[in-house]
DNA sequence: ATCGCGTCTGATATCGATACCAACGGCGGT
DNA sequence: ACCGCCGTTGGTATCGATATCAGACGCGAT
């Protein structure tokens, strides 16, 4: 930078202001620091910068993994967002472990982010002191919590699992399987399969072990998981997979072995991907705003950081039933 | 950092190489001053140590969009191998743009990555220009060039899109349509595009323009593009899609119009994504080592950034084409 | 006892941009 | 003519960790 002013015969604080907020410098030197910044290339030092004004124009935002498409498209919207407001997005992956994320958060506010953004609400202890002692706006996305540690957007798991558990008993479905994540510190899971619970005991249905299989989020284990559970139940009549992905790979199965679906056996899933409403049966599902989430979320922070607090806390996005062939 | 070393009763350099190199520190302090560290919450300064180190330990990546489960596996597969060698990766997406490309480096530059991933060979001159004169590694991914900036690693998209023109022409297709990207500075669709021209050109068949339809990567895309490439030219007989979303759009849309595949229309693909094999009928397609390539590109700059370079600049991992009951 | 070497520790300068404050010139008001 | 304000500019200290170098200490060899 001292390169620059020189160049453009200013002082560094001028070539500083120039490239921060110009309109403070007159435009005649402006242009000559411009000038000069192209002609020797200058890029300046993010790091310097932070140092010294704390500011890092950054974001960190944690997610279970990037490579399934619900959590893709809340970080591409957060990103659009945010970079419109001069902010960069940088995304850590928790692998859906709570100490991978106690890891990342301490990476992460290492570098000094000026808000932070994590999937669910649970987290090690030592992750919520973490983020509470950061002083840092935080944004706890995908399942709303009434007590967050600074703000929560998303839906509540447990209603949309409810309402499609209840909708399923009213369509007459009376052995629900039900196949769900592996639930180790994830609330979501958690919340769904809370939420299948609460509604089948309110239909006075007695709660079965056996008709729960838990499982990870892929096609094969969707497969798998409806062969189990078929194996020991045959008299199911209907399976809810907390995610579609899961469902998607009943379907499949279904089709396989030629199993009608939905005469034979309904499926229900969770999330409404790209692919859902194009199986053969299309597939019943919860849909929810999950580019809004990420919006929300990053519009909470933008205010934040722009001084505009904001009165409510907890942002609730609301989800659809959207009843295909498939029940 | 100061806090830290005084409630340890030492110098603030003790605690720093504590800290980054303990083998260098007596046991005795260095209990001291983690009993410090832990006391106190202490999460140190990035931005300090990188200004004054130049070394920020982390690695920028750019890829067109993280939606897309392609570029995902190899983002998390680069991600983990620079995590285990202590290195962040920072992700940012381009959306297929050129000039997003070139503000995206421009922005990491400033940041002080020690290495620098891009998705293909195609730059606008500036961006070139700035990866080349960042000194920094540089690694092209994806698709493989044979001058590249720095380094590439990838496979040939022009080999495997003519080695699946060429197999499709072998069992007997003639009117193969083409379902491609559209290809505004995209080189991998590009080279798909150019090795389908290649293969039919070798195998005595005439280049129709007609045959051809390019479209955004997404299932409904592929669907219309079916529908107007029929529409076109009725007497099609095969489609290769050059991405598998493409496909499975064209296969859901047969299935749709009850168009008998292969039998009426043989279908094939790009990228075996996880639900191609489970389609029906299965899509043939070319598989590519999406997380090796990752894995490569990560193990590449760890090299490097350890001072053992490799001879070896470009990288080419190899394609295989999987055949399936869809042709 | 002395020397030399290796191990460990600390004082200080420094990375590059920016906060903070001072200074300067021009202009309108009294 | 003088004052004071605003718009603009530059000098200097500073953010916090680390490179660099010097010093302290222990221990074996002579």
């Amino acid at each position: 930078m001292a390169d620059v002013a020189r160049e453009a015969g200013v002082g560094t604080m001028t070539v500083s202001r120039a490239l921060r907020s110009p309109e403070q410098v007159s435009e005649k030197i402006r242009a000559r620091i411009t000038d000069a910044v192209r002609k020797l290339n200058y890029i300046p030092n993010t790091a310097a910068g932070t140092l010294r004004s704390n500011r890092s124009h950054m974001v960190a935002a944690i997610v279970p993994t990037i490579s399934h498409s619900i959590f893709a498209d809340t970080i591409e919207a957060m990103s659009e967002v945010l970079q419109r407001a001069g902010f960069h997005l940088v995304i850590g992956q928790s692998n859906y472990g709570l100490d991978q994320e106690e890891a990342l958060i301490r990476t992460f506010i290492a570098r000094q982010p000026e808000a932070i953004v994590v999937t669910g609400y649970t987290h090690t202890p030592a992750a919520a002191a973490l983020l509470k002692s950061s002083g840092l706006p935080v944004v706890e996305i995908w399942n709303t919590c009434s007590s967050p540690i600074d703000a929560s957007v998303g839906i509540s798991n447990f209603d949309a699992s409810h309402a499609m558990t209840r909708f399923l008993l009213q369509r007459g479905y009376r052995r629900i399987g039900y196949i769900g994540g592996l639930k180790r510190g994830n609330d979501r899971t958690v919340q769904r399969e809370a939420g299948y619970r609460a509604a089948l005991s309110e239909g006075g249905i007695p709660y079965e072990r056996e008709l729960i299989q838990r499982a990870p989020f892929d096609y094969d284990a969707g497969a798998k998981a409806l062969v189990q559970l078929l194996a020991r139940r045959p008299d199911i009549d209907c399976i809810f997979a907390a995610s579609d992905i899961l469902a998607i790979g009943v379907l499949l199965e279904a089709n396989r072995q030629g199993i009608a679906v939905p005469e034979r056996l309904a499926v229900a899933g969770f999330d409404d991907v790209g692919l859902a409403e194009r199986m053969s049966p299309p597939l019943t599902t919860i849909r929810f705003p999950r580019k809004a989430i990420g919006q929300m979320a990053a519009d909470l922070i933008v205010e934040r950081l722009q001084g505009r607090a904001r009165e409510q806390r907890v942002v609730e996005l609301g989800f659809e039933l959207v009843e295909r062939q498939s029940t």
